[in-house]
DNA sequence: AACGCCAATTTTTTT
DNA sequence: AATTGGCGTT
């Protein structure tokens, strides 16, 4: 490709981060402004005009997607293989590095990785042998403290404990860490600390790396933590040619540890400067208009206003819902006159602040006919059937893996109950050996009576037998001689119902799945099985069974984040639901909250939908919510309500009113418009009822007492929920 | 080992 | 409301 070919269909900006020389940089890229174009244009300008060579860049993601996405637009951009570059998750190059120097780490050959399902299983069964009461201190807040300290990159010999509850997190993760350095574990933070300290205390492998990436990018910056931070400044050495990308606004992962300030850091311990995104390529300038009024609300920001020389298109239309079923009658109303309109299902998507909403709107869906895809939930390599099977096959690559063995040690079922298991574990301790060893030795030393003895002795011999005659075999073979003679197949084919059959097709598509499975050439492992785990831990298989079908596109705020659609509905933005309960002012977190909001409407292309619900059964409670604040920061004049907004007309010197059902809200449920019904009392909470028709609205603000007219804004209750 | 009952618990999620 | 986990019973 010729250079100029490179800058061409830029703008300015973008032209300018592109071209730049050699310099550290941020690009802070609102959203919708080609900032992937921008890194890959970058990255190709880098190979062609600075010559660099593709060993010697090395660019950073927060998500396998966008790794991908950025390995696949590069080697479009330069039209041949990406190879040599290093473009990856923090994770995934940092165990690439941990893999390939795992001596120097301290971790055996085939370690693995403990997802968080894992890690707090691995916490729970501290607990019990620790004697803590998991009630006081529960498994999930206890891996949650381990992996915020991790992510600030401490270690428990750096923390003081502010008191004695903080003194017993800190003894457990003392006590977590040592189980997991011993069975050759790593969970996901872990990952992230130990290749920074590894980096850190061998100057000899930091300098390789330093010298053998001069070039490196960093997409999302805004989510970085503590531990990715340090160590991107000490991979970046005292180098000058570090590209970050990213936008403060969208930083929404700050309770997971990400900090936005690092973007300021940056700035600073870099020395870098800064290029603004601005043009947006996406939205409508209405919807622009409406986010920047929003965000503007926010304090200490980095400063940014999107805008669009593109259409003004429609208003933002805000709809008072009468309650949840109202609000998805609605929107799948919405959504099946766009469809009619000639309009593709999957460019409609249906936004959320949790998950617990999905549901109301699905029924909605279904009844509807229209077809529909839920982003997030369970993944594929997390699933229980898919973990036992991965459990066997970790267990016989790494025989200290206590995990594992405590996964599968009665799985399926063999007749070792939890007095046996107790033996086992308590040898284990006493011994410092793993469970797997402990087992054997009790075994040698006779210190299990006959059942136990001979049901842990089949155990021992399965999985001896089971690795000895999968030597030959390759990666898809393995796992499927390891599945069945495990009894693993036959368990979940016993299994009655829907749910027995998919566990059965899951193990069978496992199976499949290492036979698709290629190794990186470029790592290094013990064998293609370590690999194999490495890949199902780090990518849990969230494009597994990704299907392309024409479908309402379904998904938390959150998970949009990077993606668009032309139409976008926004559910439950209410009090309570969004902003959360939780994020009040006092936590600090409405900040966060409103720079989600904003990732939210930004997504849409062309038309935006909010809806809030008056009423929402919550927790099997009734909760009436009042609309979210975010609402009210978004200017008039770009928003139209719907709602039932009747007028009423008051005759001279009388109390009789009348007032007209005439809205569009109505146009979708078969309401007769025009209907009128006649009223003796007005006034805040008087129900019109619309005889006939089943509907009924409320009064909710009456104003505007000029002459004979009153204004009046209504909600629509309807009848039929 | 399988079943059934009771109690607790409810943001957001990638790796 | 609905799901999950723990515990006791068969």
């Amino acid at each position: 490709m010729d250079v100029s070919e490179l800058l061409d269909g830029l703008n300015d900006k973008q032209r300018d981060a592109v071209a730049a020389p050699l310099q550290n940089m941020l690009v802070l890229a609102g959203a919708g402004s080609g900032k992937t174009r921008v890194l890959v244009h970058r990255i190709a300008w880098l190979m062609q005009v600075e010559h660099a060579s593709p060993y010697s860049i090395f660019a950073v993601t927060f998500t396998n997607k966008a790794a991908k996405e950025m390995r696949s637009r590069v080697e479009e951009t330069i039209s041949t293989s990406a190879g040599g570059m290093w473009i990856g998750t923090f994770h995934g190059l940092s165990h690439r590095i941990l893999r390939a120097h795992h001596r120097e780490a301290n971790l055996p050959e085939a370690f693995q990785i403990l997802d968080s399902d894992d890690q707090q299983r691995m916490i729970k069964r501290l607990l019990k042998a620790m004697n803590i009461d998991d009630k006081k201190w529960p498994p999930k807040q206890v891996s949650w403290y381990i992996s915020a300290k991790k992510d600030e990159g401490l270690r428990p010999k750096d923390i003081k404990a502010y008191d004695m509850n903080e003194q017993m997190f800190l003894n457990i993760y003392t006590a977590y860490q040592d189980a997991c350095d011993r069975a050759g574990l790593v969970d996901f933070a872990e990952i992230l600390l130990r290749c920074y300290e590894l980096l850190n205390t061998q100057p000899t492998l930091l300098r390789h790396y330093q010298q053998r990436f001069p070039h490196m990018l960093v997409d999302e910056f805004q989510d970085t933590n503590t531990i990715q931070y340090a160590w991107l400044k000490l991979l970046a050495g005292s180098g000058g040619n570090v590209m970050i990308v990213g936008d403060d606004d969208q930083s929404i992962y700050g309770w997971r540890g990400a900090k936005i300030e690092n973007i300021r850091r940056f700035l600073s311990d870099f020395n870098a400067q800064t290029i603004r995104l601005e043009q947006n390529y996406r939205s409508t300038s209405t919807i622009l208009k409406a986010a920047n009024a929003l965000i503007a609300n926010n304090s200490e920001r980095m400063g940014k206003s999107l805008w669009t020389d593109g259409n003004e298109g429609e208003p933002i239309s805000i709809y008072a819902a009468y309650n949840e079923l109202d609000e998805a009658r609605f929107i799948v109303g919405k959504i099946r006159s766009w469809l009619n309109a000639g309009n593709a299902l999957q460019d409609s998507a249906i936004l959320y602040r949790n998950n617990a909403q999905s549901r109301i709107l699905e029924e909605a869906l279904l009844q509807e006919g229209l077809k529909y895809r839920i982003y997030g939930g369970m993944r594929f390599f997390e699933r229980q059937e898919i973990k036992d099977a991965l459990s066997y096959l970790r267990l016989i690559g790494n025989r200290q893996d206590d995990a594992a063995f405590e996964r599968i040690i009665n799985t399926p079922t063999r007749g070792i109950g939890d007095r046996t298991l107790s033996l086992v574990r308590d040898c284990a301790r006493n011994e410092s050996l793993p469970l797997w060893y402990a087992a054997k030795a009790l075994i040698e030393q006779k210190h299990l009576t006959g059942r136990a003895a001979s049901a842990i002795t089949a155990f021992v011999n399965l999985i001896e037998q089971i690795e000895e005659n999968i030597q030959e075999l390759n990666l898809e073979e393995q796992a499927k001689y390891t599945i069945n003679t495990s009894g693993l197949m036959a368990m979940y084919q016993a299994e009655k119902g829907e749910k027995g059959r998919a566990r059965v097709e899951n193990l069978e598509e496992l199976i499949n799945a290492c036979g698709q499975f290629e190794l990186p050439e470029e790592e290094e492992f013990a064998s293609p099985l370590t690999g194999f785990l490495s890949y199902t831990a780090l990518e849990s298989g969230e494009g597994q069974a990704e299907e392309h079908e024409d479908a309402v596109q379904m998904m938390t705020l959150h998970s949009a984040k990077g993606l668009e659609f032309p139409l976008v509905f926004m559910a439950g933005v209410e009090e309570g639901m969004f902003p959360s309960q939780q994020s009040n002012e006092e936590s600090g977190r409405l900040e966060e909250e409103r720079r989600l909001c904003y990732v939210g409407m930004t997504r849409a292309m062309e038309k935006l939908y909010i809806s809030h619900a008056e009423t929402r059964r919550l927790y099997g409670q009734e909760k009436y919510h009042s609309p979210s604040r975010f609402l009210r920061e978004i200017p008039e004049q770009c928003i139209e309500e719907i709602r039932i907004k009747t007028q009423v007309t008051r005759p001279q010197a009388s109390n009789r009113f009348s007032s007209t059902m005439s809205h569009a809200a109505f146009e979708d449920t078969g309401f007769n418009l025009g209907q009128r019904v006649l009223h003796t009392k007005f006034g805040e909470g008087t129900v019109l009822n619309y005889e006939g028709t089943g509907a009924q609205s409320r009064i909710q603000v009456a104003f505007d007492d000029v002459g004979t007219k009153w204004l009046v804004t209504a909600y629509a209750r309807l009848q039929s929920i």
